[in-house]
DNA sequence: TATTTATATTGCAATATTACGATAATAAAA
DNA sequence: TTTTATTATCGTAATATTGCAATATAAATA
């Protein structure tokens, strides 16, 4: 079938998978590590730095601005990315949660 | 074309893609989340936990697994799963970064 | 206004993911 | 050894994702 049954989730499972997913593809990691590089810049920026075509990339940053991973301002008549700390600060809870949980626990099966 | 060109990336952005992707399904999370909070349990009972059936839940936990989220002991002629603590190790560098990095950095576009 | 520059959208082909019924495999118990 | 319980695999349908050429849109500039 191949449609995520999201209404049986919560919407905080929805929300964290959203996030997550929205970062598992090589090209959307690169945006992230490259707009930390270089703190901001503009989508013709990214686009040479990535091995893809602009439409694709493109579509990346789409994705990734949908999901609240980074933002985007008019410069002129280019568009300025750079990270987008709401969509992060989400993760980051979550993230702190299992970290705090594998280091007090030893940590096994049954 | 529908195919990641893996090739094109950095092995570091390749593993990162694999286990935030992982992480991307609201049933992925909702696993992750009862695992920590009951420490380990055996398959059975996710697939009690969750709206799904029993071959989804089965390819859900084979995903975790295989990206090194979470990992299996035989007990019995059950299997019990808990977090893998290999996987979110290697993660979790990755978020330290970014949020030190939104920390001391004014984030904003250009 | 016409042109250039920068980005987004459309349309499509190839591939991947999600979900589940049916069934296989494995190990304990009767 | 047969049965039962537990999990994995296979096969398949429906949907989603990836990637790009072609094209559209929007803003600056000539």
């Amino acid at each position: 079938m191949g449609i995520t049954k999201t209404t049986y989730f919560t919407d905080e499972q929805n929300e964290l998978a959203i996030l997550t997913k929205a970062m598992g593809h090589p090209a959307r990691i690169a945006i992230i590590q490259h707009l930390i590089k270089v703190n901001s810049c503009i989508c013709g920026d990214i686009v040479n730095e990535l091995p893809l075509a602009q439409p694709t990339v493109s579509q990346h940053l789409k994705e990734l601005k949908n999901a609240g991973l980074i933002k985007g301002n008019f410069e002129g008549n280019a568009i300025c990315y750079c990270l987008d700390e709401n969509g992060f600060n989400k993760i980051k809870h979550f993230f702190q949660h299992i970290n705090s949980y594998l280091e007090n626990q030893k940590n096994q099966c049954c």
